[in-house]
DNA sequence: CCTGAATATGCCCTTGCGGTTATATAGCTG
DNA sequence: CAGCTATATAACCGCAAGGGCATATTCAGG
């Protein structure tokens, strides 16, 4: 039985994890922002990252299902290249709250205030 | 000794948590979406979150040493408070990225058209 | 005071995550 | 084919996160 691995292809539709919980983690956001420069190979990240090889391929893994990064094979090597596009999901969450914090009187501010009239 | 409890103000200062691990967490996300509107008591929080009063308070002092929210005590009831400036954090990392995803010629969809073409 | 309401903490347990080392797979290259 | 390079998986481990229950604390009200 000719157990498939290099199973990249399975989750194309993805969606599976969501992107906030992936970048909970500073090393996938490194990676991701190393990313936006131009695709690396993995080797590259690796380097980058300062983690052993297995465990920033797994963080690739992660961002891979997340479908925030593509590859491309390349003989041994893998181009990974930045998709950016399930960031939109965070974005959308954050634009409610976006206006709020331009200038206003902070509530912090109004507590403290508060607290020194006593 | 005095045992000082409900030492809410010790982070005033605060930042220690980084808001994208706070963010991670979905009733997380639920209670700030529900400071949003207006400031609300914890059980009401508690009631929405559709967690245990404990589990629910726990997901609030996270909030709280984020600096995502405050604190205004009322007799035996705690009125929660948005305080958004944090989320400015992820704002501004996600900047850089935002021009991306809007119409472009997504990664994804160039690596299947490139399979297509085998 | 005593009781009940509202909320925070302590303790325990389980699960998942991030990290490492060892190993497997795939594809050059001699 | 043998060996080297690049990368993914497997197996394992420690720890913190998140959930529950029991308990402590604070305060209002009879």
């Amino acid at each position: 039985m000719p157990l498939r691995l290099y199973s990249w292809l399975a989750n194309v539709d993805g969606m599976s994890t969501e992107p906030f919980g992936v970048l909970a983690d500073p090393a996938r956001r490194r990676i991701l922002d190393l990313l936006r420069e131009r695709p690396r190979l993995a080797g590259e990240l690796t380097a980058a990252v300062g983690l052993s090889q297995p465990g920033t391929s797994k963080h690739l893994r992660v961002l891979r299902e997340a479908g925030l990064v593509t590859v491309r094979p390349e003989a041994q090597r893998r181009w990974y290249e930045l998709r950016p596009e399930p960031l939109a999901e965070i974005d959308a969450w954050l634009t409610p709250y976006r206006w709020m914090w331009a200038g206003r009187f902070d509530a912090l501010e109004r507590h403290l205030d508060a607290m020194e009239d006593e």
